[in-house]
DNA sequence: TGTACATCAGTGAACGCGCGTTCACTGATGTAC
DNA sequence: TGTACATCAGTGAACGCGCGTTCACTGATGTAC
């Protein structure tokens, strides 16, 4: 299938150059048209500089005033995905109380996140696509006000004894596990007879706080970093 | 970075060619020559038809004596890495009588599989990759082996009275879905700080466990098929 | 036992394509005088 | 108010590459007579 290929003599929109002082307008722009055609076509494949290019409006080399080359483009869509991640995650947990019913709105958007958005879940959570090391550092999801933020719901459960005392990471990370679980299987296998969705991640959200209150405390013998 | 491609003029290894009534031999060979690359490189992209010629010591087209296209190529690999799977998750839960040992070594044995051929276990169970319907189909999960399999044995744990009676896909969905998060978030993020991995996934699985036997049966409103 | 021949398992060269990136350039816009 | 000019936001054409796939072919191997 071709993809992005203007059919026969019709013209393509092309853009307006920007007035002097406002060159970081097409910035915007390129990264809007990356994350549509991510969306549109389904596949990072799809995200060629020349797709966006043309999907921008601009000759390709235009690009290249703004990014230095396509990964750090990709990046910098990555980047936006988190933020927007997180805007959602909060906006979700926004006004309550109760640090249970935070972590559960929490997991319950993240899910629907992915799932409203696949393509760039998939990219951000779902590819080694980050080819250098530096590029997966910036990314490491640690570092992320999501992960943080998650950090923080954890540790108010601890402090309300919903949770055993000790290191909030491994409980964060498995509680993350278990919404990236669904959420992923489900981006990779929709055809599969998934229960009603948000009923079915609210069940193993409800699920994992259970086993992780009963548990974690249990078994845990002060968890050795692996590698 | 350039993959497969040989250093100067050092010859590369050619294969000999097969006997006459023998030419399924390649086949094989061109299997675990795709397969190779792909624990090597890490990456999809870098299983292309001609890398995979030239590490089987093939011409290009000789790939299509023994496949249609591409994608029928990397089909069969991909069979063979659940057909991998399957075997692995039997041998662990070879001899166990207790369903619910079984449940737990299998598990185990699925998050280990995983992270020994991540790249195997990616293209399977994490990409969209099946461009073509029919593919999909055909490597649907639930017509595998290994999901009748976890689906015999929760229905052994439900006849144990260790989980609630009712539909066992919901269930089996779940406790795939919770090891497949770990296993995926592990091999997309290695660098995160997860606890020991054996101990961490049989915690997960525990709570998994506890989870589906207090829950599935209460909140389950016979779980709507959601499209 | 010898030989013509069909079959089988390949090969070499080429096709057209889209890709990331670079190069030399253009032309509108704002600014200095 | 007019004009020369530097700057800025781009453009068009080309580079070399690896890709999937196809075509016409070759030459060893087994078989029929």
């Amino acid at each position: 299938m071709q993809i992005g290929k203007p059919a026969g003599d019709i013209t393509v929109h092309r853009r307006k150059r920007a007035a002097k002082g406002q060159g970081t307008l097409l910035r915007r722009e390129i990264l809007d048209a990356a994350a549509g055609i991510l969306a549109d076509t389904g596949s990072e494949d799809a995200v060629s500089i020349r797709a966006v290019a043309e999907r921008a409006g601009v000759s390709t080399p235009a690009i290249y005033m703004h990014f230095q080359d396509k990964e750090s483009m990709i990046m910098a869509v990555c980047t936006e995905v988190f933020d927007d991640l997180d805007r959602r995650l909060q906006d979700a947990s926004a006004g309550l109380d109760d640090p249970v019913e935070v972590l559960r709105q929490q997991g319950i958007a993240y899910v629907r996140f992915a799932l409203e958005r696949p393509e760039h879940y998939r990219i951000v959570f779902m590819q080694r696509s980050m080819h250098s090391r530096a590029t997966a550092l910036a990314l490491d999801p640690i570092s992320t006000t999501v992960f943080q933020h998650l950090l923080a719901t954890v540790k108010s459960c601890q402090d309300a004894g919903i949770f055993p005392e000790g290191d909030s990471v491994p409980i964060a990370l498995g509680l993350w596990s278990v919404a990236h679980g669904l959420a992923s299987l489900i981006i990779v296998k929709p055809y599969m007879p998934w229960p009603d969705v948000e009923e079915f991640a609210d069940l193993m959200l409800k699920m994992a706080r259970l086993g992780m209150s009963v548990f974690d405390g249990a078994s845990d013998p002060s968890h050795k970093s692996h590698k």
